[in-house]
Parts: C-alpha cells; structure tokens; sequence
DNA sequence: TTTAAAGTTGTAATAATTACAAAGTTGTAA
DNA sequence: TTACAACTTTGTAATTATTACAACTTTAAA
C-alpha cells in the first residue's frame, strides 16, 4: 500500500534521540506508523499489530502513543469525534476528512498569518480540520 | 456577567423559525446558551438549569443540543479531548483554549483562502483550534 | 374527552480512555 | 553469574461522556 520505507536502523535512531528505550512494542508501534499513513487509532494498531505481538496489550498501545505524543514523535489528532487518531507526520498541516467514506487527507498549510490572535496571547499550537466530499466520493 | 440580553420573545421566534416545538426545556436552554456565552459543556448546561428546572433530565439536555445542532442553531466544538463545547455563536470563527486556565475566547476568522484543498474536494465545514496562553495567564 | 404524537425522564448500555497492581524484562554493580 | 532496582508490559477494573431505550408525561388535534 504505502510506498515509503523506513528502516530499522532509523527506527532505533529516533528513539534514541528522543531518550526512549527501544522496546520491541515500541519499535514495532512506532514502525507501524511509518508504514501506514492513514492517521490510524489505537484500535487500528492494536488490531493489526495484534498478529505478529501475540501478547501485546491495548495498554501499552496507549501508553506508546502518549509517550510518543509526550516526546514529539507523533501527534494526536482529534479530527474524530469519539476517538484519537494518530500522525507520524509533525510537521504543520491540517486535515481533511471525507464525511462519505471516512478517509483522512493531509493538506498543505497555506502560511496564514496566524489569525487574528490579540496582543497577549500566546499560541502554542494549533489544529485545523476540514470536513466535506473527496474526490473519489464524487 | 454577560451583557447580551435576549427577550422571550427572540427565543420563542428562533425556534418557530427552525420549526422547533418551544417546550419548557428547550427555551430554558437555549435561553441559556444566550446568556452563557462560555462555550459550556451538557455538564455546565446541566447543573446550572437543575437548581431550576427540578426534573431536568441530562438526556434531555443531549437529545436538545443534538436538535439544536441539527437544525443549526447552535454548533459542536470539538477543542476538548474529552467532551463537547456548545456555541450559540453560528458565525465561522475559530476558537482560542488557554492551557493554563482552560478558557475559550473566541477568534475572529482571518478570512483565509480556504486552504489548498485540491481540486475534486469539497469543504462542507472546518473548525480551527488554536491553544495557548491568555492574557491574564502570561 | 379521547387519543396519538411529541417530549421528557431515568436507567442501562456502550465505548474510549485511564488507573492500577502484578508479572516480566533489562541493565548494572557486586 | 547473581541480585536488585528501574523500567516495561499486561490484564482487569474504574471512569466518563454519550447513546439507547422504554416508561411516563405533556400537548394538540379530533
């Protein structure tokens, strides 16, 4: 599906960077989101990890993502209304969600001046989510 | 606290106009959705009107915001993790949550050319999030 | 007044997430 | 290698917002 490759050693390197012990649960939630780019949620990986982990535990998917979240690997994203997703991609951009099929898109941020936010204010980060009809829904 | 007043008869003319039956409940809450322009959640809604309207019933408050968003009289805001804000505010703006305070403002919308949404999509609605810190928090 | 539809209520069910304690793993110092 | 503490994982139970649903009440029309 998803042409992007990530190796292990990178893996283990952005890990390590970011002073988090690489446990094999780790790696392999952590490849998992390089590998499918689909914005998935802790259901999504725990179902699909839960195959190759026999044992592995929804808690620790959890844990994971809160931890990568805490560390800035990836981000939450609350573009649904009753459960998180989560993006290996972190750098700014919003997203768009097909109210037919469902699909998250990625889209380019247009470098909007950052609103009218008044003096005094201070932003830290911002979400933007997009709702409508995609192009295959059509 | 808030200054907007909103007479009785505005609340029962609104509802008219969106063919909404006007119970007992239904004004008292929306009159309070004018009064209260706080972005409250069923909870806030909830245990205010109660000490009023004895019998009030939590599922009465959900089954009215649901109707309410239904007929757009009042929007969904989804800048908490994990309930839902309600606005009487319809008007596109974004929103403004303080991190250390938890306070809503509301943004005025910096009339962007609705990002680059390729074409073949189609935006019904978006909502922009932007967390921070607030004046009186700095 | 009768009756059906609409509205409200309280309780139970659902579902995502968190809390927590027990069990397992890892790395290090003796 | 052994002992031990710190870290990690796991499963279950608790929490919490929201929804489902059935019984009861109110409303409005015939």
């Amino acid at each position: 599906m998803n042409i992007k490759k990530i190796d292990h050693q990178s893996i283990l390197r952005l890990l390590e960077e970011k002073g988090i012990s690489p446990s094999f649960q780790r790696i392999k939630i952590l490849e998992y989101l390089f590998l499918n780019r689909t914005h998935p949620s802790v259901e999504d990986i725990y179902k699909d990890l839960s195959s190759e982990l026999l044992t592995l535990s929804k808690t620790t998917v959890y844990n994971t993502l809160k931890l990568f979240v805490e560390k800035n690997i990836v981000k939450a994203i609350g573009i649904e209304k009753d459960f998180v997703r989560y993006d290996i991609d972190i750098s700014p951009h919003s997203h768009f969600k097909c109210i037919k099929c469902g699909k998250i898109y990625d889209l380019k941020i247009n470098e909007e001046k950052d609103n009218n936010i008044d003096e005094g204010f201070k932003k830290v980060y911002s979400e933007k989510y997009i709702y409508g009809i995609c192009k295959n829904c059509k």
